[in-house]
DNA sequence: ACAGAAGTTGACCACCTGGTCAATATATTA
DNA sequence: TAATATATTGACCAGGTGGTCAACTTCTGT
């Protein structure tokens, strides 16, 4: 094993533990013991990778944000606005589903007033933001879809397929259990047919996630 | 002034002064000391009245709860559903502008896996919650709206309304600036008319919020 | 096999934090 | 006014935390 690669797998068990650490109990409440001990490594192990906590911590940030690539990139103003929308609202919900846990560090961060993210999105989320705005008003100029606020259509589809991530403790304690995978897949619907027809659309039809199964 | 209103105004103070510490720093990030300097008092005053941090936490969520009186409550199957959806989504707007430090607490404590309200959520919120899906599902029996999901139709408007308390942070930086008040009002228009038309439902008419005033 | 780089680790510490306490002051009641 | 309850406050402390360090081991290239 080189030498890169025992850096690379320590520094990616630390990151996980680092992860759920810092999304139940936030960075204040977070120790750096504690994640130490759950990927079975001494305190100063972790401080020799990550110089500091606050350095773990932005090495998390840097990691979910890493992870969730802006799609909608590759639309244009040709694209069918209900499809491209459709599997916008299927992926946001696919990664609360896969990965609550980013989702909360991050919403903590924000909630927090965004302290180091707060660069970030100046910079890179903005333009990806307003790149989707254009898009979208073009999408309305044409009349392919009901004028609405674009900011905020994107803050809505943001706001309710986060949640499920967010949230997560509350809508099991209401459900009584954790939601299935169908049932993701149910509410996962709903919120595409509603959002849509607050815009004008009517949902595609479903297709199965892996496309081309020959 | 009485022996029990200093100890009512002071309780006021403080707990003002922590609702703003554990929004912004969370529960562990928060400090006694810097709560204790905003209102003006040595931290041993503080922790005279609440016994302990979290004890002044614990506090701070009752008031809290208390301050988000349940609405809906007075609703029956022969009320207008899109009246009252409105005028539910309404009231969750103006609180996510008016509280919204209030809310960011909240959030925190949910997305921690609510280790303190849980109980609360288990008994009161749960009652609450069933009793509002029983008069949708009523509402959806007499075809008075689209059948959807009841359950997730209330974390939608959850989701959607919070989204603009506990995210302000990030919804101020991609705007450019805090919302003003007819944004904040054009913004629950166009919630309410995108999460009725979900459910079939057409927005009433705007009311003014005085409604009588001959 | 050798040298130097990279990784491992227990011991240690300065600092901060929540919380206590005793002394004192102020208000309330009879 | 006397007596009792309530409130104020500075000084203090025990425990926990992030972070350092020096000694040691393992790895890697030549």
């Amino acid at each position: 094993m080189s030498g890169s690669d025992i850096r690379t797998v320590n520094c990616e068990k630390i990151i996980a533990s680092a992860t759920t650490a810092f999304a139940r109990d936030g960075f204040s409440g977070a120790r750096v013991q504690n994640i130490a001990d759950d990927c079975g490594l001494p305190k100063a192990n972790v401080l020799y990778y990550f110089k500091s906590k606050k350095g773990l911590y932005e090495a998390v940030l840097r990691n979910i944000l890493s992870s969730w690539n802006l799609f909608f990139e590759q639309a244009s103003v040709e694209d069918d606005p209900a499809e491209v929308l459709a599997d916008y609202i299927g992926q946001k919900m696919r990664l609360a589903q896969t990965q609550p846990e980013a989702s909360r560090v991050f919403a903590q961060e924000i909630i927090g007033g965004a302290p180091i993210l707060g660069d970030y999105l100046k910079n890179n989320l903005s333009r990806w933001f307003y790149d989707t705005v254009q898009l979208l008003e073009d999408w309305m100029a044409n009349g392919k879809m009901k004028a609405v606020d674009p900011k905020h259509l994107l803050f809505h589809i943001w706001a309710s397929t986060q949640h499920y991530a967010d949230f997560g403790a509350q809508i099991d304690l209401l459900l009584g259990q954790p939601m299935s995978d169908p049932e993701f897949e149910a509410v996962t619907e709903y919120l595409i047919h509603s959002i849509l027809a607050g815009c004008g659309l009517t949902a595609p039809t479903v297709t199965t996630d892996k496309p081309n199964l020959d």
